[in-house]
DNA sequence: CTGGTGATAGATACCGCTATGTACCGGACA
DNA sequence: TGTCCGGTACATAGCGGTATCTATCACCAG
């Protein structure tokens, strides 16, 4: 592997002008500029980012600090941040942290604490990421993806506003006659996060009877059996899920109890993975731009690790799309 | 950030001996090991990454390249190597090869072609991870995930042997009564891919017509695309399809074409991804571990990394699961 | 003609660690 | 008692860059 004195001898420079090339240093006249970018090319030649980290005191690049590489939420996330990392030519790192245990939260912020992490992009939707969030010593360049409402860490945070539509996916259900909805809460909710307050906010505001949240793990086992609890309730014709899982959970456990949806049932799902709307029926859901957060975080991480200002950042706010999985009640 | 001159000073001893400790070298004495270990401790120290590549001259970690980081298969691959990863207190970094272009080939090379990459573990399930393959530099150590069937490319080739697994599906289908059974094929699919070969196998075994294969992208409304056309044939009662996903949308498109699942057409998938035991029918299909698969593939890329010899695992081989998807052909 | 100035590029120091050569210690041996 | 030796720890020399101080040069004004 040529390094920058082979470049340097190639280009018949020294080899502080040639990372002062690499760097866009405006001190370099423009030929020996393009004397040294020619032996760059010929050479073949690529910094070693070990070295430019070491020299930097950090490294250029972003690692995301995530609970979970597989739920759809985090792994959008997850795809938006890499995508936009790798149109900058950045490094990603990745580091999963399975639960808020002080044991691992420390193991967590030891090994994210380390220059060569470079910036931090912490996914803190549950409590795991924003326990990691407030263990970080506050010299270490991160942003947080997070509810909205998350717990104030002092840090710059991007949410999805999902509140709205959540309050938009209520009301969808009451203006079909519903008279009120359950709500089946992934394991990430808070009692105010931007969905359930959503839900809160719809039912209140219509005069409806605000029903207690059942509680479901993010396994589609814990939801169906959230599901059996519901479906064993006739009261129950309409229910909001924290996501489409959820809704694929409690959709089944409503069929093996043999109540029809959305015949005697309507459901909405949350999230808009990609299968949903190939289901039987098709489900109504919201959408969750969760690449664009990730971009966005990608963005403002690296304006965070430079220093620069941070970017302004528009997100596609969350969005009801209404398909098959919501009706009128049975009996209106 | 304390560094190792820090520990130094404070164990009253040398900072190589500090480094000496750090790699479990056997030439020092246990009390200054455990001199040097407590100074460490009270400190809170921690070496310093990117310094430890630089004066290895390749960084302990793994880098993963995918071409994709949401599909089930390659995420879950990723995830198996992250936990492994994690366990060993290594890094692991992220680099997805969207196609196989020269430029993006080039691009992908030219990224983990440096020393703080680490190792490399190339999930090669398609064109661009085998194209990554084999444009990577021979020095650089890379294990590949792959079909069982990938061509040689002088590396080493971890795969998951689907060919049984595969046969024995279409053999489930064929025993139930049809007479043959219809493939939609993923993309990554060759001819001679473990899927594929299974299927055939199993067909040519029980001397059955084998049909034409239906190609589809990864794209679940791809899957519908495929899944009309077979629904239009009043001759197509068994389809095993290249994955989950692609079942999802061949079902629905079965359902839209007023052709009842399992009762005039059973369908198989491929993967076992979470919903499928709740889909309406249960999907019948054929489990993978792709998280062992990651295991190993990490394993065997610390081997690699450190030129230990390759260690032997044992990866769990797919299994069908039988549920209710698939039943006797209506005129069986 | 001389000193000042801006634009370049070279020289030096350093980032934090690993690897290897060298010095020192005490004990076993002749 | 002198010598050799294994065991241990220190000294030195990088790894491949960045940052900054300094030197050189051409050019301009006084």
């Amino acid at each position: 592997m040529p390094s920058i004195r082979d470049v340097a001898a190639a280009a018949g420079v020294s080899y502080q002008t040639v990372s002062r090339v690499l760097n866009d240093s405006p001190r370099v006249r423009p030929d020996t500029r393009a004397a040294v970018r020619a032996a760059i090319e010929t050479l073949g030649f690529h910094p070693n980012r070990a070295a430019r980290a070491l020299g930097l005191g950090r490294a250029p690049g972003i690692t995301v600090v995530t609970s979970n590489t597989m739920l759809y939420g985090y792994a959008s996330t997850l795809q938006g941040i890499e995508e936009a990392a790798r149109t900058e030519g950045m490094a990603v790192g990745v580091r999963v942290v399975e639960s808020d245990s002080p044991a691992e939260i420390k193991q967590t912020v030891d090994y994210v604490n380390d220059p060569s992490a470079g910036g931090l992009v912490v996914i803190a939707f549950d409590p795991a990421g924003t326990a990691v969030l407030e263990a970080l010593p506050a010299d270490i360049p991160a942003i947080a993806a997070t509810e909205p409402v998350a717990p104030d860490t002092g840090r710059v945070t991007i949410a999805l506003d999902e509140r709205g539509a959540a309050a938009d996916a209520t009301e969808h259900l009451l203006a079909l006659g519903h008279r009120t909805v359950h709500h089946v809460a992934i394991p990430s909710e808070g009692r105010s996060s931007g969905r359930q307050a959503g839900w809160r906010d719809a039912l209140s505001r219509a005069g409806a009877e605000i029903p207690e949240v059942v509680a479901s793990g993010w396994d589609i086992r814990a939801a169906y059996l959230a599901g059996q609890r519901l479906a064993g309730d006739p009261d129950v014709t309409a229910v909001l899920c924290g996501n489409d899982d959820i809704a694929q959970g409690v959709r089944r456990a409503l069929y093996d109890a043999g109540r029809d949806v959305p015949g005697d049932v309507s459901i909405v799902g949350f999230d808009d993975i990609p299968g949903s709307a190939f289901w039987i029926p098709a489900l109504t859901t919201v959408r969750m731009d969760f690449v664009g957060l990730g971009r966005a975080c990608f963005l403002a991480a690296v304006a965070e690790l430079t220093g620069q200002p941070r970017p302004e950042t528009e997100l596609t706010p969350p969005r009801l799309i209404v398909r098959e999985s919501t009706a009128p009640p049975r009996h209106g």
